[in-house]
DNA sequence: ATTTATACCTTGACCACTTAGGTATGAAGT
DNA sequence: ACTTCATACCTAAGTGGTCAAGGTATAAAT
């Protein structure tokens, strides 16, 4: 259930950030972005793998499989150059947007509403 | 062109929120938000009148035909009561949300990352 | 009489996301 | 040994918001 309250498109964003620091497995960046934003992010998994074959697919990611510290098979990701590249478009097109939406939200009735 | 860069979803608080201050008609909201915005919400048409549409069959808004300044027909659309609860409930998600991704977004390598 | 800006609408296609399944495996408990 | 649990991956069908690209009508201006 959760139903994760995420605005369609961000999710590129997050994960491309999840793994700006080096490779991660799936579950791990799910697991990640859920406990950073203190369980106000909650990925499905249904959204999950399938943006990170997509990411891939667009070049911005690379994949290898491999084993976690618990021995478990993973197949981590790591962000290309491509993809850092990415990265900076999209965080700068989420400000830009997160802006415009709070002047939206701050506005004042002095405002023409012609 | 204009690929208008609005997330999935944030529509619906940026025309509930065009409307708090009185009714206002379609065209007049997307070019609210344009404005206010300054360009960066660029409301395609297309998206916009489904929106109003689909708004008011949920309950949020009650429309009336009439007349612009200008002298042109248009359909007023106003909040219900319903649609000022959902304003403010829309309010807190994008609030929310905007944190927890802003929260991701300044995370440092600290963090745990197993 | 034509053009322009306003104002509304719809249809088709796309595509991200949800829902709801499924498989496999390592570790831990009984 | 067997079961259970959490981990870790995946996919298919359906939903639904948005975009692209059309279209109509009308008041005012040229």
């Amino acid at each position: 259930m959760a139903g994760s309250n995420l605005y369609t498109g961000t999710l590129d964003l997050l994960i491309l950030k999840a793994l700006e620091w080096g490779p991660l497995h799936g579950y791990a960046i799910g697991r990640w972005i859920r406990e950073i934003s203190e369980g106000a992010l909650q990925i499905e998994e249904g959204a999950l793998y399938p943006a990170l074959h997509r990411l891939e697919r667009s070049g911005w990611l690379d994949s290898d499989w491999g084993r976690t510290e618990r021995n478990r098979q993973a197949k981590f990701y790591g962000l290309t150059k491509k993809g850092t590249t990415q990265l900076e478009k999209e965080t700068m097109r989420w400000a830009e947007h997160a802006q415009a939406v709070d002047a939206v939200l701050s506005a004042k009735l002095s405002t023409e509403r012609s």
